[in-house]
DNA sequence: CCTAAAAGTTTACTATAGAAAAAAATTAGT
DNA sequence: ACTAATTTTTTTCTATAGTAAACTTTTAGG
């Protein structure tokens, strides 16, 4: 099992090579706001316990365990993002909010959100009634 | 602001002080599943940063700041407890999971779930809705 | 009231993860 | 193709939080 932080870094780098076709030490740093040492040593850890392929100062890239666990990490960071979203989470809480949560869910959770999410997204009224009690419960 | 493993100490001690009048050092170790070493460690941070005041063999009593802080901290992992239930989680998951999450939840966050708990009680259709998209579900 | 058990504390150690600075390899510009 | 700039890596250091074992203090039983 991959710690919080190993999460990041595999989530980090699934995405960038799903967008740009490979992923680099400086990007990953810059993602994660760490610096470039921070992220060669988790890469070598990763290469270690076989999420990726690592070769010293040439790049790496997923192996399919790396691949197949980055691709659920994505799919779980965008369903959270969506559920804060839906519930009315202020735009800049829900990134680091997601950040800090996404980790420490059960897929169980995990799959009671998916549920629920789509609660709301087939009946727009519900997500009016939802609003309503917020507005009632601003004014206090 | 206190880190997420002070917050599960001073949160800990709260309850206990609430339920029995006091907390010792064994107490929150064994509810906390660490050694009592750790508490010993801990709870001198906590008195460092004023969050408690603490005699050394003789015990220790949250300040008015680590009272304040203990009532909404024990008052957010309630809320997230709830939550959990509403929306089906398994009891044996809902624990580990809100210990998870419950520290890294902004308070707008937080408020926002206070709204969505509300909403599904105060119409228990919307509960049975929710039940029925996951008997559909649950067919895949 | 005194000693054994229980509770709490200290010290020295572990692991994770990140940072800073120096060193090495790669790449880009001419 | 060579040198300069960029990128990556290594090494040494930091902080947090936990453990183990030795030690001290408190408390409870006789």
């Amino acid at each position: 099992m991959p710690t919080p932080s190993m999460e990041d870094y595999i989530e980090q780098i699934y995405m960038l090579i799903e967008e740009k076709g490979y992923a680099r030490v400086s990007d990953i740093a810059e993602a994660l706001s760490v610096h470039p040492s921070s992220v060669t040593k988790m890469v070598q850890k990763l290469d270690k316990d076989e999420y990726l392929v690592y070769e010293k100062y040439r790049g790496f890239s997923l192996t399919t365990k790396g691949n197949k666990i980055g691709k659920r990490l994505v799919f779980r960071h965008d369903l959270l993002e969506q559920f804060l979203k839906i519930i009315g989470v202020k735009d800049e809480n829900i990134y680091n909010d997601v950040e800090g949560i996404e980790h420490h869910l059960s897929w169980d959770s995990i799959e009671r959100i998916v549920d629920l999410v789509q609660f709301f997204q087939e009946d727009e009224t519900r997500i009016e009634a939802l609003k309503e009690i917020q507005r009632q419960n601003e004014a206090d």
